[in-house]
DNA sequence: ATATCTGCAAACAATTTGCAGACGC
DNA sequence: GCGTCTGCAAATTGTTTGCAGATAT
């Protein structure tokens, strides 16, 4: 989804709530959408206090917590001190691969293990809001540097 | 597997890390095998005050920490404020459905989804150490409660 | 006009850390 | 006896909140 169309979106869901769109919300709604990588709240401090030297922490987790709420944003993580936000109006669901080693996130879809969710979900009459599933481990390209580092060594 | 056992492997574990078994140690181990359910550190801290008004909160987060290297214990959850802790030392492996609404957790565990999973992982030369899996939802009894709730309304 | 927003600074909650004395090995 | 552990209290980290003035509608 296109930055214009998501604040469209978002001007709508303020609206509905009797809520009102200011420069703040806008920039952070467009910041989010301006990256296609995972933030971390401090991170949107850092780019907004940028566009906007006032703009304040308070602001920024306010305004983050508003577009969860309005699925504009999801979080995930959490656990390793930060939450991170990564924006999915528009974007298909899919899980995560972390490296435990460098941090990168891997993101994949298994439609056959959403299909096994739904059905173990279904066998202890449980309704399904929302997933997670969250691989850690060691990607390709650590896992390579580490072997290559154990050969030097030995 | 039995408190007694654990504790044995817990000694060898520390022996081998050059760290010293202690009473609060102890106390600590057994408490979490003593439990079923899913704790917070500051559940552990109040059974552990319970025994011996003396431990301290740093060193029941440093024993939890401890027993999560070691793989005794993991964590679960974390986002809505505390890590809850489980023991895994010698259970199966097993995912959570978690209800929004009660906190009630259910236990599954499917086999071809963790087969799904290595296949996903192999496919990106990933190598998994750890995977979580997590249902977020209402259980039946909560969904119950709520279709009650709307028919005495309506 | 007026209710919602904002920045600020202080408050919070969970967890971690520095230190001096206690204690397992 | 040495080096690790402990309790204590203070520090940290990420996030939330109260308030008085600013601003969108």
């Amino acid at each position: 989804m296109q930055p214009a169309q998501a604040l469209k979106r978002f001007e709508t869901f303020l609206r509905g709530r009797a809520l009102r769109m200011t420069s703040q919300r806008r920039a952070i709604l467009e910041l989010a959408w301006g990256t296609h990588e995972h933030f971390t709240a401090e991170d949107m401090y850092a780019w907004a206090r940028n566009l906007d030297a006032s703009v304040s922490r308070a602001t920024v987790y306010r305004t983050l917590s508003l577009l969860v709420e309005g699925a504009f944003l999801a979080t995930l993580d959490r656990g390793h001190g930060q939450t991170l936000y990564e924006h999915i109006l528009g974007h298909r669901h899919h899980d995560h691969m972390v490296c435990l080693e460098c941090g990168k996130i891997i993101e994949f879809l298994n439609e056959e293990i959403e299909r096994l969710q739904d059905e173990v979900a279904a066998k202890h009459q449980f309704t399904i809001t929302q997933h997670t599933l969250r691989l850690e481990g060691c990607c390709m390209r650590c896992s390579a540097a580490r072997e290559s580092a154990a050969e030097a060594a030995g």
